[in-house]
DNA sequence: CAAAATAATGTTAACGTACACGCACTAACA
DNA sequence: TGTTAGTGCGTGTACGTTAACATTATTTTG
């Protein structure tokens, strides 16, 4: 722990008043080039940095955080727990959180809640961009605001984007991979299904397919992948079964989505003929159920309640600590079983 | 967020000075009954707590951390790891972090580093307080400094024990009894093997095997549990494998501690015979490699690194920003295999 | 060349807390 | 009567930073 000069002391040492230097550190300007030089190589050699304390008590400041989620659902909800957590525990800090939610999930909706969210001037934000277009006018908006931004869950191109935190698709795409092939005795079907026309574009849910394509890409006795679209190619769950039956080989399917128990409900009937093994994704009520029944095998736990409360962490850090912040703050791939199902409470 | 009453404010309406204030919320005497009550009730009504910033501010001191961890290997050298990314996240707060460590699996060794550490008076204290017992003069000595304590992988009885951070070890004990018997089909043996006398004693070993047993007093086709303690039997492990071989049965074996692999290595020839299931416990190099391998097929995480960050987190938490924190901070149950063995680097 | 404009720098008062110090007063005791 | 100890308070200063404001030097302009 390298010892730190205070603003006094470069004073002192540059031979200047401390508002010179603070001129200087902060790039305000009416400084001869000739002292700024001498102030910032003083301040280097010094190891300078802002005492946190000091600035914080000076500026006593409320900082004022958007929080920005879809509609509670038990997948959405343990962001919000995590994120009131995180605001609970900083409280003494000064933090004060606006939540918004979208109701719908449309994009003229949170397009408009992010117009409202940057006209409020936040601090920071919090921002789970599903149903958002890249290119639409309230992304530009975000971007003009400057207002740092953490991503949670998704992540698109931004500029101000302090940090993603959430899964690596590809790789959790890729472990999908292993389990559905560990074990390997005969060939299999593979089935990779979706289920709206919306899931063909959403760039998690591509990047999970190419994992586990990549997957299977280094792998011996790679089975037989078969991408199936509910929706457009407009089939019905029975006709899928009866399709899968016909073709007489264990079914193994993979769900890029948390929809996996939409087919689980019409599965675990017929599970013990299929041959069935499945890997879906989070842990909501009804995928639970159907990893307690055996119909799905696995499923992949994006910690939804650690990424609100790293949001919120994250935002701290830059705000309040001024800290460097990680880029990309990827949590592990979680799998979660019917035998550690009960004792998951992160 | 409630607003925050300060000192100044308290005194205007108390009508009496700061210093009185202070003498009063400091507990230091020289205040007369009424007075004290009265700024109490005030600083109660306004909800007052010290202001972290100008406190550090003041105080402005460097805050000594002592951290007590065994000797690097490839388990122990996470917890450092973590320590070491804490501290330096927390840099610019001025933590001082000395290192001790035990190079060998002495009790002399550890209460020597205590006493030292004790003698050193630091404002902080992380031990993992293995091969230490819990009423040696070392542990009194402990308990008489006040200094607060993080205990980290395991827990003895102490009372100034800040926060005790690690896994609950007979949950991860029944979970482990789930992993061993799910899929069952036909009657199988199971193994508790510990290696050393000293295993019997120790608390967290007791614990995952209670866990355990406890998860099969629920089940129906509840496997006879054949405990052996290596080195109390005095039994090679050709001996073992034969014992198990002649029985029959498919073998499946609990081993409470990070040593799976020394089963392992005697057992990767045989376990097509042997029919072995095998669940163990830590990361280390030798069991990844039998993970790998598929001698040992599930090992539970412990998440060494997390626990070292979250001990210095703790500490700052409580030492720097005056926080309440957890008294128990149990980390998930981290099931570990062959597949998701290459994505876990937390 | 003086006045006005601008550039460069200095001064100062907070922010909320902790703590050393000092003042006024009382009571006890020599 | 003076000394001393103790009690109940108030005052002042410092921590490092920020930013408004004040001052001084330098250049530009009519």
């Amino acid at each position: 722990m390298k010892p730190r000069i205070t603003i006094k002391e470069i004073a002192k040492q540059a031979d200047v008043s401390i508002g010179t230097v603070d001129r200087v550190l902060h790039d305000r300007g009416r400084v001869s080039p000739e002292t700024k030089e001498r102030v910032l190589r003083i301040a280097k050699e010094g190891n300078y940095s802002s005492n946190v304390y000091a600035r914080n008590l000076k500026l006593n400041k409320t900082y004022h955080l958007a929080v920005i989620l879809p509609e509670k659902n038990s997948y959405w909800v343990k962001h919000r727990q995590g994120v009131e957590k995180a605001v609970a525990e900083y409280d003494f800090l000064q933090v004060d959180m606006h939540a918004y939610s979208l109701a719908v999930e449309s994009q003229t909706e949170i397009e408009g809640i992010i117009q409202e969210v940057v006209a409020a001037k936040p601090d920071g934000i919090v921002l789970a961009p599903i149903f958002l277009n890249e290119n639409s006018p309230a992304v530009e908006r975000l971007k003009k605001s400057q207002i740092p931004v953490i991503l949670v869950d998704s992540k698109i191109p931004l500029p101000n984007c302090l940090s993603y935190i959430g899964q690596d698709a590809f790789q959790s795409g890729r472990m999908s991979g292993g389990l559905l092939h560990e074990g390997y005795s005969e060939n299999y079907d593979l089935y990779v299904i979706t289920f709206q026309m919306a899931d063909l574009y959403n760039k998690t849910i591509a990047a999970r397919i190419e994992g586990l394509e990549n997957y299977f890409e280094e792998v011996n006795n790679s089975p037989q992948v078969i991408k199936i679209n509910m929706e457009q190619e407009a089939m019905g769950y029975s006709e899928l079964i009866e399709r899968m039956l016909t073709r007489k080989k264990p079914v193994r399917v993979f769900v890029p989505n948390s929809r996996s128990y939409f087919l689980a409900t019409e599965m675990n009937e017929v599970k013990q003929e299929l041959k069935l093994r499945m890997v879906g994704y989070d842990l909501i009520e009804e995928n639970k159920m159907y990893l307690e029944d055996g119909t799905i095998n696995y499923l992949i736990h994006q910690q939804p309640k650690q990424q609100g409360f790293k949001a919120i962490q994250a935002l701290h850090q830059h705000l309040l600590l001024n800290m460097e912040v990680e880029q990309q703050q990827f949590l592990p791939l979680d799998i979660i079983t019917k035998e550690n199902l009960m004792y998951c409470e992160h």
